[in-house]
DNA sequence: GCAAACAAACCTACCAAATGGTATGTTTAC
DNA sequence: GTAAACATACCATTTGGTAGGTTTGTTTGC
């Protein structure tokens, strides 16, 4: 620590470690109770230095939501340009792509995601305006009700996995991705 | 304020208005930033006299989570004894309850048990510990994958609800709920 | 029946630690 | 040489928690 003096300088790695460790902090802590001080030694780095790339705690708080936005519309997309059949198409690459970060499971920045969309009025905003640009820009293939309903199962499913100390099972996550598939083909009974 | 000395002296009631202002509190502010001095003053005592009802403030956290608890367990036997069909029972209680609070909307308390949840690692084992145990006493009518799914899609819905900022519209809640209903009776379709 | 004793229910005053942020110095890259 | 990329030192404020006092309610002793 405080050897960043001597190492050559990478803003750019340090910025990304910034971002990195911010999200899991957030993730241990909660955000409400994540410090400076805490993200600067995690990433190695003095409170002067992080301080010297956002210039203050709402502004690096912004900063890794947003990052993770960003993944999460590349990942999205990715596997959305993967998918032959067009009804649903938003809707499973929705799915599987949080069922992927649910496998991933511990320590995955996904999770500082929630968090801060429950606290901050402002993250909640940037969500919301997310959630409703994709909805309205998939409208004609994913609105129907199955696919809305699986969609928030997801969502469950997520939060049930965060809330689990040790995450829920891997059979259990099969089992459950496995239903979610066959709502959206109407196949699921009692 | 600082008058609690001139009044007759209600230790009950003011525990209570304690545990319902600290959990208002955590609403605004978010548990992570939530301070002992603020609920102090919200239920008109002073910060020494909340630290005589809970000894520290994890104390204090705690037993709001806890009596939040009971109440949603209150809420969903008086439904379950009121349910006649025994399929399902404990499913659709729970997503009733769910659905009541979702509609409540701002200042209901219930929101501060997600924030804790996700934010506590003690609270989430709490509430693990709940579901587990709920989950197993209605095993032979409440294990089928779709009353699984239903389950899991109320609190993602819940969920959304806390994320919008105006929260989801009365219409689209309602709709939401007749889809879960079908859902739960195989009658969902794409 | 009543005062003394005691405990519970508060309040006031205070402190040590932590935290966000500033100001400024030092090293590295171009 | 100059600007960016860090580090060091420091400050004002806030916060959780403690110590000890004061008031109210209840029980005990006679």
């Amino acid at each position: 620590m405080s050897e960043a003096h001597r190492r050559e300088k990478q803003p750019e790695q340090v910025r990304r470690s910034l971002l990195d460790h911010a999200a899991r902090c957030a993730v241990e802590q909660g955000l409400g109770s994540l410090t400076l001080q805490a993200v600067a030694d995690a990433a190695g780095v003095t409170k002067g230095g992080l301080l010297h790339h956002f210039p203050n705690k709402q502004a690096l708080i912004e900063a890794v939501f947003e990052d993770l936005l960003g993944k999460l519309d590349e990942e999205i997309d990715r596997r959305m340009s993967e998918d032959p059949a067009e009804q649903g198409r938003f809707t499973r690459a929705y799915i599987d792509a949080f069922f992927q970060v649910t496998r991933e499971r511990s320590g995955s920045p996904w999770a500082a995601l929630a968090i801060s969309t429950m606290t901050d009025p402002r993250l909640r905003e940037l969500w919301s305006e997310w959630m409703r640009d994709r909805l309205a820009r998939h409208e004609t293939t994913d609105s129907q009700p199955a696919f809305r309903i699986a969609r928030y199962a997801a969502d469950g499913i997520w939060l049930a996995n965060l809330t689990e100390i040790e995450g829920l099972e891997a059979g259990t996550l099969d089992e459950l991705r496995f239903d979610l598939e066959r709502l959206t083909k109407g196949e699921l009974k009692t």
